[in-house]
DNA sequence: CATAGAACCTAAAGCCACTATAGCTTCAAT
DNA sequence: ATTGAAGCTATAGTGGCTTTAGGTTCTATG
C-alpha cells in the first residue's frame, strides 16, 4: 500500500489545498463529480487524501478549459487504468482543436479592433471611426473575424 | 431629410435582416437596449428603418466582443454625435486589451494542450500523459497558463 | 368565407459553471 | 461560558441569450 491516508480534513481545509472555493465542492459533490462525503457528529463533511486528489485532478482539468461534462469523462477513465486511452487522447485533441480556432477568431477580431482604435482622431462622436465602424459591416477587412454569436467563444 | 423610413414591419423580418433571432429582440427590448415599438391591431411588434439599423449596431457590436452594457454605453454615445468621442475611443482601447490577454492566455493553453497530446504513446491509461499530467501539476511547464478560473475567459 | 399553417404573443425555465446571500448551527480557542 | 470562525442548507444571481409551453393573429389558398 502506497499511503493509507487515515486522517481527515474539513472542507475549508480541502478547497484551500486544492485552490478552490469551499461552494465550489459542494456544488462539485451536488452534481457529482465528488462523492459524497463521510460527516462528523455534527452533520459537517470530512475528507481524505483521496478525494483531495480527485479534486486537484478536477480543478487542474478545469483550468485546461475542459467542460465539466469533459471532466467527467477523464475522471471515469482515470478510475480505470487498465483500460485504453483512446477515448481521453481524442478528447484532449478535441479540446486543443477548439483552442486553436477560439484563438484564431480572436486573433482576427484583435486585428479589426486595433484597425479600429488606430483610426480614431479624437474628435466628436460623429466623425469616431470606432462608432462608424460599428454602424456599417462594410466597413471591415475581415467579415469572417465576428461572423456570428461565436465570435468569441 | 436623408430617408423617411415610412414601411414597417413584423419582427421575423427585423430579425432576419440584422441577423438574430426573434426571441434575441425580445430581449434586447426587455434590456433595453431597444425602445418599446409600436405594435399593429393585433399586439404585433412593427418596426421602421431606425429600429433595424439600431440592431445592426447592436449585433456588430456584440459579435466583435463588446458586452451588452459597452454595446448600451456606445448607443449612448451613437444617439449623441456632437459629444466628443474619447469615451468610444477608451471602451475599444480596453476591450482590445482584454482580447489580447485573452489571446496571450489560449496561446499558453495551447502549447501545454499539443505537448500533452504529442506525448500520449496511446497506450492503457495509467501510462496516459494526458490523465498523467492532469493528475499532477508539477508536470506543467508554465504553470500561468492556467492559474485560474479565468484561464479561458 | 372557411381553414390551415406560419408567425406572432407572454411568461417562465434552462443553459454553463460557478458565486453570492440569508439565516441558521457547530466547532475551537480563550 | 463566550465568542468568532467555519460549517450547514436552500435559494437566487451572473451573462447573454435559447427553449418551452400554451396561447393568439396573420396570410394565403380553396
Amino acid at each position: 500500500m502506497p499511503h493509507s491516508d487515515k486522517q481527515t480534513f474539513a472542507i475549508g481545509t480541502l478547497a484551500r489545498r486544492a485552490g478552490c472555493q469551499v461552494q465550489t465542492v459542494r456544488y462539485y459533490e451536488q452534481i457529482g463529480l465528488l462523492p459524497e462525503p463521510a460527516r462528523n457528529a455534527g452533520n459537517q463533511r470530512r475528507y481524505d487524501g483521496a478525494t483531495l486528489r480527485r479534486l486537484t485532478f478536477i480543478r487542474h482539468a478545469r483550468d485546461f478549459g475542459f467542460s465539466v461534462e469533459a471532466v467527467r469523462e477523464l475522471l471515469g477513465m482515470a478510475d480505470h487504468p487498465n483500460m485504453p486511452c483512446d477515448h481521453a487522447d481524442a478528447i484532449a485533441k478535441r479540446h486543443l482543436e477548439e483552442v486553436e480556432a477560439r484563438i484564431e477568431r480572436l486573433s482576427a477580431l484583435r486585428d479589426e479592433l486595433k484597425r479600429m482604435v488606430a483610426q480614431c482622431a479624437g474628435g466628436r462622436v460623429e466623425e469616431c471611426r470606432i462608432v462608424e465602424v460599428l454602424s456599417d459591416h462594410d466597413q471591415c477587412l475581415y467579415t469572417a473575424a465576428h461572423g456570428g454569436q461565436q465570435a468569441i467563444r
